[in-house]
DNA sequence: TTGAAAGCGCTAACAA
DNA sequence: TTGTTAGCGCTTTCAA
């Protein structure tokens, strides 16, 4: 890799110290119009552009933020990448993206990694780590976002949804549509997003006056195939339930690939509703009832927060809980 | 941002100098096993860890690639950037992902701006720059690769499908069918896809002794609300065609939408077939025909294609053609 | 309005 | 097997 011209043959050619290129690129410090005339001409001589790592490395701001998800595949993170990638790009961040595949090991070296680069700022999905596992971060004191509530420190913003509301109001609206025998395909136990579903699944049952089945809640994993597997044992069951909440829209998905394999109409044999809205599900058949998980705007607010930490903000810990929405479509 | 040790202090404590410190995290000298367990004795005291920046700056290496494209939202994107990280991560490095909006400005500058970055290669879909606007690429002689045809130089690996002839396919698949009037929702003209998708479509009209009718081929924007309008051009038509290719599957997405609101019913009032199999092709309803475009593997490929020419790959040009596939399903 | 000089934290000749 | 030393290219005190 070549080498381009440095900011002191910048200097020579223009007859000034490096200084004042460097003040004339900053403006952080008066220039007289003469001299920067010269530099400027100078530059464009040479094609001189400044060296980032230099910089960083006399500055210790890199201008780059880590977004650590499990991964970009699962259409719920684009979006929110976009949201982020949309106000951090105005304060001239670049977005470094780690796939975690939800890998305690991947996590915490990803963690540790962007760290030795010298981010400026973290966002991230934790599905494992929790605050003790962070204390480098701390230390050096990197702004650091969270998704979801799963990290819990004075120095971390939290911007979540209201999980246990939203998986509430999926499965009132299954039961308000006359279904007493409501199953859930939940998500992998000890997350956070599965914890608060479930909850809210439970929650609504409990409003309801229904009963808990244990056998009805089977447990999935969050992905397409997952919710097929899960989908089998409860295809399986004696009694089957005439409704299913799904933790997700991708395990709802599955959950269909299986119900039609099974030969079960929808939504008269199975009514069902998701979470998250992907895009996809306005297209199945039958469209799907999910709860809306507005990741742009999810990601937006915590890109905000993270400009205001960056930017020096050191108060309390914030928490913001994003609004989710019933989105009723034909699947139940 | 507090600063955590230096590897000065790490050769203090450990009585050694830097030189073995260094030699001891990098291994590229022998040092003696005491020496080396003082050393990471000393590291885990005082919890240090080596500054990516101060090293990318020695080095010349940041062991950080640029992803450029147009926008990590379209479903197409993600799964070409996971292919790209899962061969990258095992070289260690991370992936700074651009989204560009296919905005010429911004695909410029994002061009400028991670080289000043000092990145150690760029994968890039650019929809408007070409060769002559990357000198400064060439110039640092940054490893570059590209998808899709639009940029050639000798330096430039691409990699791409062929989109002409997966159109033809598509194309030909609809005339199979029995159609003869079978139109077009093309891409924004100039884009190499776009041609392609065109060209392929004019092909099969060609192949099968059809004429090509102008207002058959209407233009959209690769989005879906773009198919929707483009969709309403065909809708009003005198003559309608039965049976429409859309240059990729949002715009086919689109179609549907507007076709549904006009009260046509598919397949039977119109076949139609889309471009990528995004994964919502196959929760249509109608699921959609599509040509398969293989994301991940083309990510993969450049991945591997960028890895050499970053491990000292000076050979020619390479251009690789990754294998499309029709993907027969009930919307034609 | 400008410059000299120190130094960010690391690596790698070169020397021993 | 280890150390001395000179930078990588930039920003920023301090001084004029």
């Amino acid at each position: 890799m070549r080498r381009g011209p440095t900011i002191a043959e910048v200097a020579e050619r223009a007859g000034v110290s490096t200084t004042t290129v460097s003040h004339a690129f900053s403006g952080r410090r008066p220039v007289a119009a003469g001299t920067r005339d010269r530099v400027e001409r100078a530059v464009q001589e040479l094609g001189y552009r400044p060296n980032g790592v230099a910089r960083s490395l006399r500055t210790r701001r890199s201008q780059t933020v880590a977004l650590i998800i499990p991964d970009i595949t699962n259409p719920y993170y684009p979006s929110l990448a976009r949201g982020i990638q949309n106000v951090l790009a105005g304060g001239g961040y670049h977005v470094l993206v780690c796939n975690t595949d939800r890998e305690p090991r991947y996590e915490a070296e990803y963690v540790a990694d962007v760290l030795d680069r010298q981010v400026d700022g973290i966002l991230m999905a934790a599905f494992h780590l929790v605050a003790r596992d962070l204390e480098d971060v701390f230390l050096h004191e990197v702004p650091f976002v969270a998704f979801g509530a799963r990290i819990v420190h004075p120095a971390v913003d939290v911007v979540r949804s209201d999980d246990a509301a939203g998986a509430r109001d999926a499965t009132s609206h299954l039961i308000a549509a006359g279904h007493t025998r409501v199953g859930m395909i939940s998500g992998p136990p000890g997350l956070p997003p599965s914890e608060a579903r479930l909850s809210g699944y439970r929650q609504a049952l409990a409003e309801a006056g229904l009963p808990l089945v244990p056998e009805l809640v089977v447990q999935g994993d969050f992905t397409r195939p997952g919710g097929a597997t899960a989908m089998r044992r409860i295809v399986a069951l004696e009694e089957r339930p005439t409704a299913l909440f799904c933790a997700n829209d991708l395990m709802a998905i599955g959950a269909i690939d299986t119900a039609r394999e099974a030969g079960l109409r929808l939504p008269d044999d199975l009514a069902l509703a998701g979470y998250d809205d992907i895009e996809a599900a306005a297209f199945l058949t039958p469209s799907l009832t999910t709860v809306l998980n507005p990741a742009h705007e999810l990601g937006a607010t915590a890109g905000r927060m993270l400009l205001e930490r960056m930017s020096g903000y050191r108060g309390p810990r914030r928490e913001v809980v994003i609004p989710h929405r019933l989105v009723k479509r034909e699947s139940g």
